[in-house]
DNA sequence: CATCAGGGCCCTG
DNA sequence: CAGGGCCCTGAT
């Protein structure tokens, strides 16, 4: 697919604003077949809104304290005032540019141990850089798989099923829309060497084909509503509810929950240990953290993941398990 | 060569 | 509510 047009705005998000930390997640492990591109002050990403398929291009023209992005947006035919407010609306959505990080602010000042974190990446945003239906897939490639093997089995589907996106000399790849599989069998999953997977990825995409899930209704809901409405679609279980809740519709309290392997990174950062229980885990950070126990969270994950771009850090290394 | 757990979830008893 | 099974891979 190509994209000839484009289209540039502005936008000044609420301050304080973090640019890279915003964009770039260093947690976040890349796959081949790229769906962004980051340099610092500048990212590229495709951009999925309703069916429309997009590539956004953001650059950083403001500081902390005088926010401002330039957005370029390219798209296959141009676009009219209505659709580019719809647009611009979902770009302020999905990457928080309105949010008010004051209250939170206030809290980690008074963390004296990781006060210096949180004044690195003050306002640093959760973002939600993809829709509901494509996070499930990544949430479901990520489901009991070596963070190699989510790699290949992402890439494998992209390349079968994806969208290669080609603008301004650039290329960057998009997943497809769930009608996209509506002729596709089981099997012709499984032969990507998903396993299991694939029963979980027909039938969602199915319920979202028969319109099943409404992304835009489930925005609307409480946290424990939403993690309901999350945990009734095959294939979604606590974990992956938890990470959509944080990831897809921005709830701050969602560190309830605490896989093995994240507990062990988890023990290191905040204890310094080999070993903590979840349960003590999640009580502190809770009590300290209170509703935004996971976005507090989220800035000592990233800074760390961050470090690990310039330090060797063993034992991060040891526990990430490539 | 075999065995096993891995960035969970479903299903059964 | 506990526990087995699941696809495939790389580690042991």
């Amino acid at each position: 697919m190509k994209l000839d047009y484009k289209k540039s705005f502005f936008l000044c998000p609420k301050s304080p604003f973090h640019f890279d930390g915003t964009f770039y997640k260093p947690s976040h492990f890349p796959n081949k077949l790229k769906m962004e591109e980051w340099e610092p002050g500048k990212y590229w990403q495709t951009f999925r809104v309703d069916k429309e398929l997009f590539v956004l291009q953001v650059e950083n023209k403001g500081t902390t304290f005088k926010p401002k992005i330039k957005i370029t947006l390219y798209s296959q035919k141009p676009l009219n005032k209505k659709e580019l407010e719809k647009i611009k609306q979902e770009i302020i959505w999905r990457f928080e540019l309105d949010i008010d990080l004051k209250e939170f602010n206030k809290l980690a000042k008074k963390d004296r141990r990781f006060y210096p974190v949180f004044k690195k990446w003050m306002g640093m945003r959760n973002v939600s850089k993809n829709t509901l239906y494509e996070l499930l897939i990544i949430a479901i490639v990520l489901q009991n798989a070596t963070v190699r093997r989510s790699q290949q089995m992402l890439d494998a589907l992209l390349k079968k099923f994806g969208t290669k996106v080609v603008f301004d000399k650039k290329t960057l790849w998009a997943i497809w829309l769930p009608e996209r599989l509506k002729n596709v069998s089981e099997k012709e999953l499984r032969d990507l060497k998903i396993g299991y997977r694939a029963k979980f990825i027909k039938r969602l995409s199915q319920d979202f084909i028969e319109g099943k899930i409404d992304e835009k209704h489930l925005r609307n809901l409480e946290k424990e509503a939403c993690k309901q409405e999350l945990i009734k679609l095959y294939g979604v279980g606590p974990e992956t509810a938890r990470i959509l809740l944080f990831e897809a519709f921005h709830h701050f309290d969602t560190f309830d929950h605490i896989a093995p392997w994240q507990q062990k990174i988890y023990s290191r950062l905040f204890y310094g240990k080999k070993l903590v229980s979840a349960e003590k885990i999640c009580k502190d950070i809770l009590k300290q953290y209170g509703k935004y126990s996971m976005l507090a969270v989220h800035y000592i994950w990233e800074d760390i993941f961050w470090r690990r771009r310039n330090e060797n850090i063993p034992w991060l290394e040891k526990e990430i398990r490539l």
